[in-house]
DNA sequence: CAAGTGTTTTAGTCATATCTAAATTATTAT
DNA sequence: ATAATAATTTAGATATGACTAAAACACTTG
């Protein structure tokens, strides 16, 4: 007896994108808005409003009206079956095809949408089944768990005297990737805290003292040096 | 100055696969008509009419009412662009992620689509430029030329005594490919006609002899040992 | 060469996903 | 609490690519 797989629904590139998006402004907050929407999306709030509609009718996100809206279930594992698309294709097209961190993330947002469950096994088989993408990015597994990574934390939670290891650079932005890139600040690199003034922080890295912006330090997570 | 770049239309999915469809029509005919095109894409006769009405509209294609299309100098660019995307992707299906020969078309037929230039460059890169794919099927290069294969023949052009490799296996049909991958006629395995008769080809392979139906030896491709 | 048959095109409809403009609802400030 | 402001939704339009049904055309056959 063969039944319906109804975790399988056939979902299209702008319905992908969207409960994308209402999983990362929902990280944060308890519903994504209407206009934080379309501006993550690129599209009129009006445009929004219709398709989250359509959504909330296909069960994929609970929506209140003049609220906002909050993944379901199955919404939710959309979503995380889409990201964990991403971050492999990211790590893959680093690993394999040799794409700069800063490339990898463009051509993912396309053939995450694209490429089969097949493809997605092959690919996690090929990497080793990593944990996390070329920005440290943490990558679901095949059930769509996260890995678990207790002793990441932000680099700006820190005091001075902190000394760790950067696991994770927390943008997409081509122009920062490079500049983290440049400043030598990858995952994998060890750095302390030196000093800490309101707007930055000074770090040492690879016996540089740098002055961190507040703007760029706040994007790292860092791990203390398990030695 | 910066001027447009004429080459690179940004054309749909639904239209590429029409070009490629005329494409391989008009391999054999001088022009695709709108039935065999319907068929060969699962659509209806009318909404072939439509879209091929637009490409000609966008001078991809030569349109005549009534008698059917051609594609024009940029259409053929557009195909033969597609056709090495799908390909390349056949073969890095194979070659890097264990693609089994039967199942890289379905993979491929999507994904041709939607890879960049930079992930096609890459792919030919780390696959060292090959010119043919699992089933032998020639990759036109960066430029858009086919490969020169001047050896290349049709198996059911020879006559008794013929000894040579096949090079190629004229089908995408998964059933079909594992036939062949079953019976070891696979680009490499060399053979030699030993009998030939109205409706059927008997070869020896590896020793075995086997009868060939026409309708499987029409399939193949082969050169003769080069010793 | 006039019918009849089959192919091709046209016309009208539908689904998806977007837009702008207008109406509605919610929030903020007086 | 009311009025102004901002966010959200509704309404109506557009583009794409498919469909069915009907009309137009082109072959083939008597
Ligand atoms: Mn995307
Ligand atoms: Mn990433
Ligand atoms: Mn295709
Ligand atoms: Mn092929």
């Amino acid at each position: 007896m063969i039944l319906f797989d109804m975790t399988k629904k056939i979902l299209s590139e702008a319905q992908e994108d969207y409960l994308k998006q209402i999983y990362f402004l929902t990280e944060t907050l308890p519903l994504a808005g209407t206009q934080a929407l379309a501006d993550k999306l690129g599209v009129a709030p009006a445009s929004v409003t219709v398709m989250i509609q359509k959504l909330g009718d296909m069960g994929l996100v609970e929506y209140e009206q003049y609220k906002g809206v909050r993944l379901s279930d199955s919404g939710l594992a959309a979503a995380l079956e889409l990201l964990r698309h991403h971050r492999l294709l990211e790590t893959f097209l680093h690993q394999a095809l040799g794409y700069g961190w800063d490339e990898v993330h463009e051509e993912a947002e396309k053939l995450e949408h694209y490429i089969s469950e097949t493809f997605e096994a092959r690919m996690a088989a090929w990497l080793g089944h990593p944990s996390r993408d070329p920005h440290g990015d943490p990558i679901p597994d095949s059930n769509l768990k996260f890995p678990l990574h207790p002793e990441e934390t932000r680099l700006i939670d820190h005091l001075v005297g902190f000394e760790g290891r950067i696991v994770r650079v927390g943008t997409q932005d081509r122009d920062e990737l490079n500049l983290f890139r440049q400043l030598g600040l990858v995952p994998g690199a060890t750095l302390s805290v030196l000093e800490a003034t309101d707007d930055a922080l000074r770090v040492q890295l690879n016996k540089e003292p740098y002055l961190l912006p507040h703007s760029l330090a706040q994007k790292l997570w860092v791990e203390k040096e398990s030695l």
